[in-house]
DNA sequence: TAGATAAGTGTAATAATTACGCTTATTTGA
DNA sequence: TCAAATAAGCGTAATTATTACACTTATCTA
């Protein structure tokens, strides 16, 4: 249908912009990180931001996400979901701009790292995070509490880890989430418990004597999990 | 900030239509129901449909829903919370329109029952629920999975129920939400060990000759353990 | 080759969940 | 009037999950 055949219902209501906004998490092994970028456009240009973009006429609001997060990062097929509206009339003086917000999660390696950082990108440590434009603060306040609820109930670590991993890494990654010690010993019993982690023959040894087992996760079963409900509270 | 001003900023990107939804539960002391409407304008005029309106300049979209939820059922300071945003390009063929949709519960009691229906609304059984417009079949079914993961770690009763209610309605609003038969025994246990109900003087006799003692909810020790994070797995 | 260190294994104590039998209050109708 | 029927309510044993923590192992470095 055309543009201008649509115009011919719903006369009295009023268009009003429509924008993405992305709250983006790594882990780089030892500490949860936010991508934030300086924006380009007035007002606010040069601030810190998270990214984001209008959303096209010609694309979903989901696919602007999709959109908007390989602009900046280059990558494609993460891990994202909505996290909410930010609707709030004059929550943006540039214009009446109703925004959706999502979240993803990323890994980082050194090649992620770099690539940032050429399109005026910056990896933060979550403690250290600016004071951002318009809602984007409140936003990422929001991006991190439903992280940390959903890592209740899900293994996020496929999202956040790489390929190969070992368990104390895993375990590392949820106490940066969670904010709290968790007992290395009750956790691998735990998370092997479930069934959903496959364990190679090779060992990293980057952070003891020892060194650890590398595991990978097992998509199918995890998959199977989720389906039937189960609850990974770690 | 005018709207003359606004249009100095953000010039080449183009407005849309926004719209809330809402997906409102209601709770008759036995089965759980879902509140539609005739469409009043077209396309699709006189087919069912959720709860709708544009949102309008000069409020927020929380705000909106909110609006309407209260003009379609004069209801007030009702529990109501985001569901999510549809923006498929297509959704609607009246226009691009971007949808929040929101979801509401109610306790039904037969005034509310007749209200609604002098605005063209009824009342659905949830395994009853025709053919909607759009993709608010999507939206309904949205709902109701999000209803039933609140319904894990939120003693959802508070909004659902009248002020005073027996175990035994309890369980049987859970069983609806979760489509599956619990315990009796150990429902009230687990209940009961929570805290959060006060025990009346009186009995409900409507559903058996012994009859069953009347609670309410302790507002203050819920809203304590909600903070705290405690997980009501029922 | 001893000492240091993180990885990994085991186990006992405690708490939560599940399954289910028995008693109680009340109404109905034989 | 009183036995049968019924849902409400109480208690307990068996199972499963969680927590706390002691001990062993593999490996590197000095």
């Amino acid at each position: 249908m055309s543009s201008q055949q649509k115009k011919a219902f719903y006369q009295e209501a009023i268009p009003m912009l429509v924008a993405v906004d992305c709250i983006i998490f790594g882990f780089d092994r030892e500490a949860l990180k936010l991508l934030l970028f300086k924006r380009k456009i007035e007002p606010f240009k040069n601030e810190w931001s998270v990214i984001g973009s209008f959303v096209k006429p010609t694309e979903s609001v989901d696919l602007a996400a999709v959109r908007v997060l390989e602009e900046y990062t280059g990558l494609q097929d993460i891990f994202m979901e909505p996290l909410g509206c930010y609707g709030e009339v004059n929550r943006d003086p540039g214009a009446r701009v109703v925004s959706q917000a999502y979240f993803a999660l990323i890994r980082l390696d050194e090649q992620e790292e770099q690539m940032v950082e050429t399109h005026q990108a910056h990896w933060f440590d979550l403690t250290t995070v600016p004071t951002l434009i318009l809602d984007h603060n409140q936003m990422v306040k929001d991006a991190l509490e439903k992280l940390r609820r959903k890592a209740r109930y899900r293994p996020i670590g496929f999202e956040l880890l790489p390929e190969k991993f070992t368990i104390p890494q895993l375990k590392d990654l949820y106490e940066a989430i969670n904010q709290r010690k968790l007992d290395r010993r009750n956790f691998r019993k735990k998370i092997l418990s479930m069934d959903i982690l496959e364990k190679l023959d090779e060992k990293d040894k980057s952070n003891s004597r020892k060194g650890a087992f590398l595991y990978r996760f097992n998509k199918k079963k995890y998959e199977e999990m989720v389906k039937k409900g189960v609850n990974f509270v770690l």
